[in-house]
DNA sequence: TTGTAGGCGTTATCAC
DNA sequence: GTGATAACGCCTACAA
């Protein structure tokens, strides 16, 4: 690959002055540049980031961290953050973490040693956002935060949706409301829970315990714990999910029990699942402000790369919309 | 952050020193070693790959160019790209074209800029193939190829695929069957095209050209294209979809027409739809395979940029298969 | 086993 | 308006 060098050997003029046609073109006269730009063209030059960078310590890279771009949530994320860094000249490095803190660390690291000038993540993990916090590197917490930790992040009201989506159950009359919901300490699903039981609350419904249901954020859990569920007396009137994949895997469950939607059971979760336009009947769900959530996340992390210095913590915090459906009755 | 050179100083040792056992522990002794380590925790040292790249002229980066990751065939694509990748030490840099030459030009560029390693690239057009070809870039195309361009490309046989599908509708007796396929020159589309052809022709059913129909790879367009066609006296008794997005539309478009699956009309279409698992019957549809699709380009990918004199153009062809579904019925 | 000098491709600094 | 030189952070010779 040809280097500045060979350029200015070629244009007989000094590296210096390519360099200066490349970063402030007016300083160079038009015939200089002309001649140039010519030379350029013949030998197919570009200049080298990599050197670039090494020199104004500066990569024009974003790192993403995300657990997983097959679920549509995040891909649909990724697209806002892709289309407003692209727009602001920023390059994407992306990786996936499958909710493994492990391999959340190791890409930390490895976005450290790549230099990139920032990292947006969606973090599985609070020592994760420790260590970045610890760190140089200027990042913005997208999705989830952690209490204790003191940084940038755009996320979801997820108390809020929670409440709302149990209270429209509740005012269509159900009271045996079960959740689907993680077993762990994910932000989320944490504050979704709180959620729920905040709305339980206010209408005085007793929770049940053998209504409230933990499982791995996919599928095969939900399916086979809808399936355990469906197979007691003791059945619930809706079942809330506060995950999309969860729903698919519930969906298959109440119908290989032979139920129908709404008439026997009413369902509701968190996020469009796959396919939601050709399922019928539509699955009311809690929309999250995915566009928003990308936008404000990149333009707040450009911004810090911008003026790192700033100690004022930005959050944001976005307001979900409830997206009824066909899949709740009124009984 | 620190550079090795504060490493050294504190551990109190040249930088070679260092820099060896970054790069070649076992000539340190062990205890040069441990001291050296411990400053480097002290101080949070990363080695800048930045500067790395530029002496060694490798950065480890692997470039992916690809239509769209909310596709849920790309990004499950990407994923199987990501974990080879990853495994060989590479990190992706990952950009979306939405089908537009123009962005694809604008990021092969911009990769050659950043000295990526290599480049995996579903390409949506041959300009942009043909640049790459007179680069000095390695790269490898994905699920497209073009003729006239000799270089490394992992596809699947389209032609094979869409000859399958036809025999199979033709084979349940359907004659009347309905195509929906792209409007460009797209190499899947052609190819599919040229398989449904030569099925059809194989049993002597005469094309109907009012049943082969050309939109975009959307849902809108494939929805108000079969809506149209459903309106008319003159219907089909199965409709093939090259696309997966297309085949969302056309579920929509058949049950706002009133008609059941597979009843009244049998479906087919390639790729799995979003939320396939949930919707009822179950599509039949041609599989590509995708994680060999992933695999077998990276590695592909990394044995060039390992070696990239290698003349030889590699060449893979990967067999797609049926997976029968209850939306098509025999007649 | 450890160190010195030079170079990777660019830009910043200071001169002309 | 243009140019020489040092610097960015690391690694590859070659020496010691």
């Amino acid at each position: 690959m040809a280097t500045i060098f060979d350029v200015a050997a070629k244009a007989k003029v000094s590296v210096i002055t390519v360099s200066r046609l490349l970063n402030n073109p007016s300083i160079v006269s038009a015939k200089t540049a002309e001649k140039i730009f010519k030379v350029m063209e013949d030998l197919n030059y570009q200049p080298s980031e990599i050197a670039r960078s090494l020199v104004k310590k500066k990569t024009n890279t974003i790192g993403v961290i995300m657990p997983d771009v097959k679920n549509t949530f995040f891909n649909s994320w990724f697209r806002f953050v892709e289309d407003y860094a692209s727009a602001h000249q920023y390059n994407l490095l992306l990786c996936n973490t499958d909710e493994d803190p492990a391999k959340e660390l190791k890409y930390i690291k490895l976005f450290q040693a790549q230099r990139v000038d920032g990292v947006l993540i969606v973090p599985c993990s609070a020592k994760s956002a420790e260590y970045l916090a610890k760190s140089n590197l200027n990042f913005v917490l997208v999705d989830r935060m952690f209490e204790k930790i003191k940084s940038d992040f755009v996320i979801t009201d997820h108390f809020a949706g929670a409440f709302e989506a149990t209270e429209y159950l509740i005012k269509l009359g159900h009271t045996r409301i079960a959740v689907l919901k993680g077993a762990g300490e994910l932000y989320p699903d944490v504050e979704r829970f709180r959620g729920f039981e905040a709305a339980m609350k206010k209408y005085r419904i007793e929770l049940n315990d053998s209504f409230i249901l933990n499982c791995r954020f996919d599928e095969l859990c939900a399916g086979k714990t809808v399936k355990e569920l469906l197979r007691k007396k003791d059945k619930p009137t809706a079942i809330f999910s506060f995950n999309s994949l969860m729903m698919a895997g519930t969906i298959k469950a109440v119908e290989d029990a032979g139920l129908e939607i709404p008439k026997h059971i009413s369902l509701i979760c968190f996020d469009k699942i796959p396919g939601y336009n050709i399922f019928t009947p539509r699955i009311a769900s809690i929309v999250q402000p995915i566009e928003q959530l990308g936008r404000e996340a990149t333009r707040i992390l450009i911004e810090r790369i911008k003026n790192p210095s700033t100690g004022r913590q930005r959050k944001v915090v976005l307001k979900p919309k409830l997206a009824a459906g066909g899949s709740c009755r009124k009984i």
